[in-house]
Parts: structure tokens; sequence; C-alpha cells
DNA sequence: CGCATAAACGGAGGCGCCTCCGTTTAACCT
DNA sequence: AGGTTAAACGGAGGCGCCTCCGTTTATGCG
């Protein structure tokens, strides 16, 4: 094995110290403007605030669709990254049902940004395909641990599971928004644990 | 039957001389505008050849996308338009022919426009199901016109000539585009017109 | 007509997008 | 270390989007 990567390891290879470190702030920046503005954020106001020039910004993403990209990859490797976590330190169902609770929490933080994803989906489906097979081989590996330990029922598929998970996004917006997905998925969850 | 109506028939009512006027010349400005710069065209510009402020234009369209819908009613109700009066004027499989000519015609204007029309087709595709029912009415028209005087085969549908059409969507852009949809369309009308 | 008034006009201005290019700096070589 | 150079930086500026509001004008009424 080689060396600990110790950066985002979505990035490109070989980039100037400089650059890479930049490139970082920028996505961490967006991640967390587009959380809180909805995607509408102002890419100015993301390099002012992640201290960098705007050239520098379009230098690294050419267009917004190519920062969602980022932003969107970066999230989905920690939401992968996670699952394997919470399936070392929880009981194979906690793991799962907190897992399901970060995944809204994503979700949560694309709602506003439907256009950019829109477009990312119908012009460069392969990264969509991606992330969805990152998703899914998190929750896939979750659920069947968790199903073979007996700890939920067996006869729900990830399939299923996923289905149901990506119902959420239909819920209306608002400010009970997340309210409602959490209770969603508590239901989901204990519906999961009994065994028929 | 009430009085001739000479402007554009899709404009909202009860509107001062001068408004409708300027309406319409927007219209008109921005039709030109959308075909020759492929969906792309300042609307700073369009105001400006149409003679008005920009201010004018937003109170009329108040996003590219309101715009970019009154021209696509405006072509639409046009293409219907011309189905009757090409029935009236020519024999039946002329009349298909040209009609069908004219309906690339329409859709080479649409090509650049894809980003448009795909937001207005999603948030607002009442719209759109109300202009494919025109054209889908325009061609049934012909269609059943010559195929019941034995001008063309009769075991092509309606929606099988509009599926083979709507696939000159899928040829790929270049300056041969036009060519290329042209020989597309005198094949299927050969092919129509050999019976059986 | 001439007046009142509501409707319509139009463009200045603020903001965001994106490019271009002069300046800075990390990385490599001797 | 010091020098070289290609990579990276950053912000000014041009352009388009859109809003806001002071000015103009069509229209209906006495």
């Amino acid at each position: 094995m080689s060396p600990a990567e110790p950066t985002s390891c979505s990035a490109p290879a070989k980039l100037r110290a400089d650059a890479r470190r930049n490139r970082d702030k920028l996505v961490e920046t967006a991640a967390a403007a587009f959380a809180e503005k909805a995607g509408e954020a102002s890419l100015e106001d993301i390099a002012r605030q992640a201290g960098v020039g705007i050239g520098t910004l379009y230098r690294h993403f050419p267009t917004r669709e190519h920062l969602v990209e980022a932003v969107y990859r970066r999230e989905l490797e920690g939401l992968a990254a996670a699952a394997t976590e919470l399936a070392a330190t929880h009981p194979p169902d906690v793991a799962l049902e907190e897992w399901t609770r970060r995944f809204v929490g994503y979700m949560a933080t694309k709602r506003g940004m439907a256009n950019s994803l829109r477009i990312l989906m119908t012009s460069n489906s392969a990264l969509f395909a991606e992330g969805a097979g990152l998703v899914r081989g998190a929750l896939d590996g979750l659920l069947q641990t968790a199903s073979s330990q007996g700890f939920v029922r067996k006869d729900i598929e990830t399939t299923d599971l996923l289905h149901a998970l990506s119902s959420i996004y239909s819920i209306p917006d608002g400010p009970e928004w997340r309210q409602r997905a959490h209770r969603l998925i508590g239901l989901l969850m204990d519906g999961l644990r009994a065994r028929k």
C-alpha cells in the first residue's frame, strides 16, 4: 500500500501544493455556501469566503456545474466512508439508522441545487451513475450486515430501501421538512426491526 | 363569428394599443434572434432590435422562459395554420411533405434552445402538452386526408410518423444538419407513397 | 377638445458571470 | 542558497440579467 493520502481524494493528481490547498478550500466553502443558500450562492462570494480570487475559482471549476459536481462527489464519498465507520462502531441496526439519517442530511443540502443537478444529470449522467453506485454500495453493506445478523427483517432488499429513502425528496419544502423526513426514517427503521 | 383578429392570437387580452404593438414586435424579434443565435441571444439585444427599452421586455416577459414560451407557441400556431392552408392548396401527399419540411425548419430553430425548453418542459409541462397536441392535430389531419384519398399507404399512423419526425432531433449538430434532415424526410415520404 | 389618470415606457444602476493578462510563487536544478 | 521557469494567482473590466422608479402616453370622461 502507498503512504496515507491526507487530502480530499477526489481531486485530480499532480497539483502544486498551493493549488491543491486552494482547491480544497473552495470545495469546502462551496459545500457550506450551497447548503446554506440553497445552490443560489454567488460564486464571487464563495471565492471571497475561501480567501482566493475569482480567477482561481474559475481556473479550478470552469463552470458552476463543475463546482457542484466536486461538492456532490465529496459528500457522496464522505457518506460512503461513514457507512464503513458506523458499521465498525455500532450495532448493525443502529449503524443503519444513523446512516440513513446522515443520508437525509445530505439530501437536505441538495434541495436548492435541483437546477444545477438536473443539468449535471442530463449532461454528464456517468457521474450521477457513479455517485448512485457509491451510495448503493454503502447502503447495501449496512443492510446485508444487519439482516444477516438478525437485526432486521430479511425480506427487504437494498433497492426497496433506497427507493423508500429517495421518496423523501418529494416531501414538499417548508420549515418542517427535516422533521418530517426524520419521522419517516423512524417509521422505516421500526418497520425494518419488526421481524415480520 | 367575431370580426377578424389581425394581431397574434396568443397574446393576453385587454392590452393598451402600444403595449400590444410592443409585445408583438418583441416576440417577432425574439423569434428571429433565437433562430439565428440559437437561443443564446441577449435579451438586451432583442429589446434594442425591437426598438423598446429593456424594462418593457421584462414587463411583458418576466423571465427568459416566458419569452421562449411565447415564441414557441407562436410558431406552433403558425405550423398548425400552415397545415390547413397547405391542405387547401396542394394535393394531399405534397401538402404532407411540404408540411413536414416546415416542421424541420421549426425544429432547426429549436436546436439551441434546448436548455430553456428543458426548463419549460419540467416546470410547465402543460404548455408543452398543449403544443404537442397542436402539432399532432395538424399532422393527423394531413395524414388522414392523404391516406383516405389513396395518396399514401394506410398502415402508418400519425403516432408512427410523429415519432419518425422527432428522431430528427437526435441528428448530431453540424453544418450538414439541415441537409441530413431533408434527406431523411425525402426517404420517409417516398416510403409513404409506395403503396405497399 | 382638454383634462385626469392609470397604464406603459425605458434606461440607469446594481449585481453576478466569466475572461484575460500582468504579477507572484512553488518546485526543480546547479 | 540562488536562479530559472512554468504553474498558479487574483482582480479589473466587459457583458448580460433584472429591478426600480421617474417620465411619457393612450384612453375615457366632462
